[in-house]
DNA sequence: ATGGCTGCAAAGGATTTGCACAATG
DNA sequence: CATTGTGCAAATCCTTTGCAGCCAT
C-alpha cells in the first residue's frame, strides 16, 4: 500500500525541462542549464536547478550522463543512446549506434552480479579540437627509474 | 628534441604501486589506497597518494577508472578490460569480456569526431546487495501532474 | 647538490542540504 | 490549507595545489 505524492509542475521545473527538450543535441551541465534558465527566471537558484534535474531524471523525463569527466551532463532525450565525448573540451555528442543488445548476455554467465544495464561512452576529439591540435613540438619525456617491479614506461607532458 | 626527466622511485610511490598490484581484483578509491598505505607509511599524506596515482597512470603502470559513480577508482592492472559496478554499494569487479574491437569502427563513418577509444561499464547488483535487497514494502509513488509537455511517469523513493 | 618529492594545510569545483518563506494543487 | 518547492547560504565530498623542507639519484 504505497502512499502517493504528487510532484508539482512549477515554473522553474517547467523551464528547466523546456531548456533540455529544446536542444537535445547539446548536453549541458547543471551549471549551463542554470545560466540559460536564468534568462527567463533571473532569481532561480543553482540548488533548485540541481533538485529539479534530479527529479526529472527520476521521472524519466531526462537522463543524467555520468561519464569519465568530472561533471555530470543532462540529456533532454530520455531514450537510451550512446555518446562521444571530446577529451580536450569536454563537448558531448550523440552517436549513431543503437543499443548493443547482446552485450549484457555475454557476461551474464561469468559474473556473480545481477546485471541491470551498461554504459558505453566513446572518447575522441571533436572537429574543433582536432583542427586546433598543435604539433607535439617541445615536450618532456618522463622515465621511471629503478623500479623493482616490472615497471617501465614513458609518458608525455606538455612543457 | 624532447627534454628528458626522470621520475624517482620513492618509498611512497613504491608502496602505493605494490598495494594496487597485490590485489588487482579490488578496485580501490584514492582514499582506500591512502588508508592501506598508511599501515606501512603512517606519515604519508593524502595529497601524495593522489599525486602518485596520477603519475602511475601517466606511466601506464595502473589505470584510473572514472565511471558513473562519484569517485574515481584505481586498477593495478593496466591492461584494457571492462568492469561491473554495484549500484548500491559501489563495489567494482572485473568482467570476463575481451575488448570489443569493432565497436569503434561502427560509428567511425557517422561521427565527426576523431575516435580515440571507448569506455564500457556494466551496472548491476553485487551478490551481497542482491541478497540483502528488501522487498519494496511501504513506498511512495511520485506522480507529476499537469505537465504541458508529454511528461508522465512514476518513480520510487524509499519512504 | 640538484630537482623532483613530501607533508601539511588551505583552496578548489561540483553538488547537496537546512532553513524559513512562498507557491501549487 | 496541506505540502511540496524555492532561494539563500553554508556544508559536504573528492581532489588539487602552494609552500618550505626532504631525499633519491
Amino acid at each position: 500500500m504505497p502512499s502517493v505524492q504528487y510532484y508539482r509542475m512549477t515554473r522553474q521545473r517547467k523551464v528547466i525541462l523546456q531548456v533540455l527538450r529544446k536542444n537535445q543535441v547539446i548536453h549541458r551541465s547543471a551549471d549551463e542549464v542554470y545560466e540559460i534558465v536564468r534568462e527567463q527566471l533571473p532569481r532561480i537558484s543553482l540548488g533548485t536547478v540541481y533538485r529539479n534535474l534530479e527529479i526529472l531524471c527520476e521521472l524519466g523525463e531526462i537522463q543524467k550522463l555520468e561519464f569519465g569527466g568530472t561533471l555530470k551532463r543532462f540529456d533532454g532525450n530520455p531514450d537510451p543512446h550512446y555518446h562521444i565525448r571530446c577529451t580536450l573540451c569536454d563537448r558531448v555528442d550523440n552517436v549513431d549506434l543503437g543499443p548493443v543488445k547482446n552485450i549484457e548476455a555475454e557476461i551474464a554467465d561469468s559474473t556473480e552480479y545481477k546485471i541491470l544495464g551498461h554504459r558505453l561512452e566513446f572518447i575522441g576529439l571533436c572537429p574543433e579540437c582536432a583542427a586546433h591540435m598543435v604539433s607535439p613540438g617541445l615536450q618532456k619525456v618522463w622515465i621511471l627509474r629503478k623500479d623493482q617491479d616490472k615497471a617501465a614506461g614513458v609518458a608525455h607532458k606538455s612543457a
